[in-house]
DNA sequence: TTTTAGCACTCATTCTCCCTGAGTGCTAAT
DNA sequence: ATTAGCACTCAGGGAGAATGAGTGCTAAAA
């Protein structure tokens, strides 16, 4: 966009007047600002020329300019200046990526309430599995004679395990073989290899403890399905509320319910090439999020696995604090994942 | 609360009327119901002695009556006829309660995701853990020679594991000592038995992997700290929007930032001695709840735990069809529990 | 040619005033 | 003890009227 030095000036001077007030800006307040001095009367032509652009919009003729979603296209890629977290942010941000957690689906949540309550918007969070997971081994832990552990593990290094009990017993011999069983015919395949054939031929090689098979392979499939399935985690909701554009049900109540609709991870925007990108308006696809702004990050898990977090808010948002922040914390929780598939106890704080 | 037969029929028509509609009710709507014959007049006059016996309110002089919390507490009481679920209302709970569920912090979340769904009000849902639990038994898998699996068994059934990597490696051999260390000095102890010197003199004993101990025992102690801290899932607040007393935000905002707020448990009623309870407005120790109703059930996870669920709303509730549910709900949940510690994968639908 | 002062005009917002209607309490009759 | 009738109360809603922020345009100044 080829726009005057003033014209810029101006452009962003409105924007960022916006951003704090949520009310329309007229051209008295815009002659104000330090290192332009010009009288309302020039700001208003020039005004005139920027809503010719497409950059502005008046909500009724006696009304102030508001920016327009185009108008925050060019702040956010030319005007705008980079955000300086000050102290007390990245230390709070820090104290956020200390905290201990433990799955990984906890993380993600934790995450996702961490960086909605550091925003105040609503924020989104998930982890886009790697889709071709397999069992890298099984292991079967006796605990008495009618019960034992599974235990399983991926070959991106996820450990999940059951108790599960048995209405018969079991000798830890039964036990043994059904593991060798396991590890040698059921591991690297990812869910779709695992036939019914297959599961016919093991349980039949199985001899007495056919039954077995299918309760640990039904539990590896039960896993394998749920790290393939992206569930999406949302926090913070109600904290639209506290912005005035959401201040009438009418605007609030979609959005909240489109949010709190269960967790489709389709829904929600996501980096395509850059680790950060800004949605603004009607550049989201979703209807129910064309008059919001949605900023994303991704993150690196390890493991082939990424994580995305996201914050939800109205058009006129902080972009240039929220892609600070959000960036911020994105790369902490990257740099947590480096050091092993999830940050080791030692790492929390004494 | 002695009444008469005509005032407590006139009560309870008041109050199912207010339940059904939000308005404040007059005394004509209440002349009409069947099985009354009297005038409007006569209604009034009892109406002003209900209003004098405190089951009443008047929000101002030329408006109908609503119901005291005293007049709900009596309502509920004595007054209430047992709701009967409907075909649909069972099956869809069924159906609810079959749902794969895996872990018993996603079993919480779920169920008070289903139950709002299912009452279209707010949820909440927790488990109290029995808060002197223990490891029962620990086991170490090799992966590899840089890393394992810890996985430990608590005395309530509860199996949790972790990766973890090491910097050095390690030998089959360490592992085994540090697997039978562990197990005969680290079984049965409830987390402040752990003490700090306990870890030194088995540190010491474990010569070499004297590192490694207290990686294992603070996971473990981790895990007997997650389970004894109790976090509370809510669910379906934004459903609150959808209930006339709440279509304003002034009314709303605060309810829901208080139970999105984070997630301590001692926030919530709940139940004492009952399976279930009612707390009717004031009743509630809260003062953010002052002014709404909750509806709680416990049900009984085994292994010395009970889980709480719960739904929160406007004092104008429909008791019947509330307690209706969700008692049947969490008496699902109890069954649910009972055949093992957690639904074996058989259970769910083919 | 660009900028500025001045002025008429627009329109959302807010306030006031008034009307309407639902519902009450009281009294007198049944 | 019940009921019909009537005067009274009061929230809610709608119709102006006043307010004021902000604009576009024109004509003069730089």
């Amino acid at each position: 966009m080829d726009l005057t030095e003033r014209k810029k000036k101006i452009l962003r001077a409105i924007i960022e007047n916006y951003i704090q007030t949520a009310e329309p800006v007229g051209s008295k307040v815009i002659a104000a600002t330090p290192g332009l001095n010009v009288s309302s009367a020039t700001i208003r032509n020039e005004m005139a020329d920027l809503e010719a652009l497409g950059l502005l919009e008046q909500p009724h003729t006696s009304a102030g300019r508001i920016p327009s979603p185009g108008g925050y296209r060019v702040y956010v890629n030319e005007l705008m200046e980079d955000y300086r977290l000050s102290v007390q942010e990245t230390r709070k941000l820090n104290e956020a990526l200390h905290l201990k957690m433990r799955e990984l689906d906890q993380v993600i949540d934790q995450a996702g309430r961490v960086i909605s309550q550091l925003t105040q918007y609503p924020a989104f969070a998930l982890a886009s599995g790697s889709s071709r997971v397999t069992i890298q081994r099984f292991d079967l832990l006796m605990v008495s004679s009618d019960s034992f552990i599974i235990v399983v593990m991926t070959d991106t290094n996820v450990v999940r395990n059951r108790l599960v009990r048995l209405p018969s017993d079991l000798s830890e011999a039964q036990l043994q073989l059904l593991n060798t069983l396991l590890n040698t015919t059921f591991t690297g395949l990812t869910l779709d290899e695992i036939t019914p054939e297959l599961m016919r031929v093991a349980s039949h090689a199985a001899g007495e403890a056919y039954g077995l098979i299918s309760l640990v392979v039904s539990f590896a499939m039960d896993v394998l399905e749920s790290l393939e399935q992206r569930r999406v985690h949302t926090a913070g909701i109600t904290s639209l509320l506290s912005h005035p554009e959401y201040r009438s049900l009418d605007r609030a109540a979609p959005l909240m319910s489109y949010l709190s609709e269960d967790q489709d991870a389709a829904r929600f925007p996501m980096p395509q090439g850059d680790p950060m990108e800004i949605l603004i308006g009607p550049e989201n696809v979703a209807d129910a999020l064309k008059d919001t702004s949605v900023v994303v990050a991704s993150y690196d898990i390890g493991d082939g696995m990424r994580g995305v977090i996201g914050v939800v808010g109205p058009t006129r948002m902080d972009y240039a604090k929220i892609t600070a922040r959000l960036s911020y914390f994105a790369a902490g929780l990257s740099r947590l994942f480096e050091q092993g598939s999830l940050p080791p106890a030692e790492e929390t704080e004494k």
